[in-house]
DNA sequence: TTATTTCTGAAACGTTTGTTTTAAAAAAGC
DNA sequence: GCTTTTTTAAAACAAACGTTTCAGAAATAA
């Protein structure tokens, strides 16, 4: 009957993404996003809404990609701790290459006035924690960590833990200081 | 010669930090602050100067309390370990009162746009860093702390350790997890 | 091709933003 | 009490904000 949308719109969300993940929601402007994302303000409120949906859709976009990564993971065949170790330094490589975790920020700025973020943000980390609690739990059944601390409370602990790393990142720009952190934490996973 | 000021500057300021407090740097409008402050943007003007010197004098402030709670626990005549399992403690209070730490929040949302407030927040975080580095080597010259790993870690670990705290519990409002993993940190470093 | 529908681009919308101006009120020194 | 200086309150400021309107272009179906 009419015409089609014009402009992928995954591609549109993720180009906004990236606007919010540097500037944070109330200082990205709608201008600085139609202009990333390539699209008039008008075919946006057709299409996906106002600036809070949007901003809903992006971080629910963040969230997908870091399941997606999770899954990929979870397909290797190397060992439960053996991914654990990965998946830790892994996150200190994106710390340390400067983007951060757009979860946490928004955590910081947007998660106790928007409930809906909020939402997507705790899912998220419910998911990283089963992830983390589930490799911890087998890891210990194959003897590959001897601590006999409850699986639940670490995978809380590292959780959380990276956040920290962070912060301190963006505050003093130390990569070591990041690096000794996470080899402390495996150390005393180890033992 | 002429009128002196009439409102009381720290008692403006305490109010001010309050609101950034709560909304964050971008969402606390000027109408926001002068109205919490009680006084017109002329005088605020007159006075402290434009948005972005007032927020400094805010982040000023409050890490200036900080150091104050430090210094006062540094009289303390406890043991070194006792007073650090206090602030550990006190550290999970302030969390779990929902209040959470203004220099965290503000790590996020606007030290890597600001450089003035990224150096308060890094001189904050350097003195709480010495404070816990103190804490932890007389606390082991002591015998009150039997791990052997460097204190500069331990005190790195711990002033970043904290602050995922806060974003768990922005997310999960579990208090009990905090504990948790608050108790865990003491096990760490007592054995 | 024509009719119909929907998307797009540019402009305009009313608010709210941070900031400045203006005129009057208030304090201090002579 | 008068003069001088500075603070204050209220209003006004331009710029930027998120959002909507509107006319025309574009695409589909008949």
């Amino acid at each position: 009957m009419a015409r089609s949308v014009e402009f992928n719109e995954e591609q549109a969300i993720q180009k906004a993404m990236e606007v919010f993940w540097e500037k944070g929601y109330n200082s990205a402007s709608l201008r600085d996003l139609t202009d990333a994302m390539k699209i008039n303000s008008s075919s946006l409120y057709n299409t996906i809404g106002d600036k809070q949906e949007l901003f809903v859709r992006c971080v629910q976009h963040y969230t997908d990609l870091r399941k997606q990564d999770i899954q990929k993971r979870l397909k290797s065949s190397d060992s439960p701790f053996t991914i654990l170790v990965d998946y830790i330094h892994d996150a200190v490589d994106v710390i340390i290459k400067g983007n951060g975790c757009m979860a946490v920020k928004m955590a910081f700025e947007v998660a106790n006035a928007d409930q809906r973020v909020k939402d997507i943000l705790k899912a998220d980390s419910d998911y990283a924690y089963q992830f983390l609690h589930d490799l911890i739990k087998n890891a210990m059944d194959r003897g590959e960590i001897a601590t006999k601390e409850d699986p639940e409370l670490l995978a809380d602990y590292f959780n959380s833990t990276w956040t920290g790393w962070y912060e301190s990142y963006i505050l003093h720009h130390d990569a070591g200081k990041i690096r000794k952190m996470a080899q402390y934490f495996i150390k005393q996973l180890s033992k």
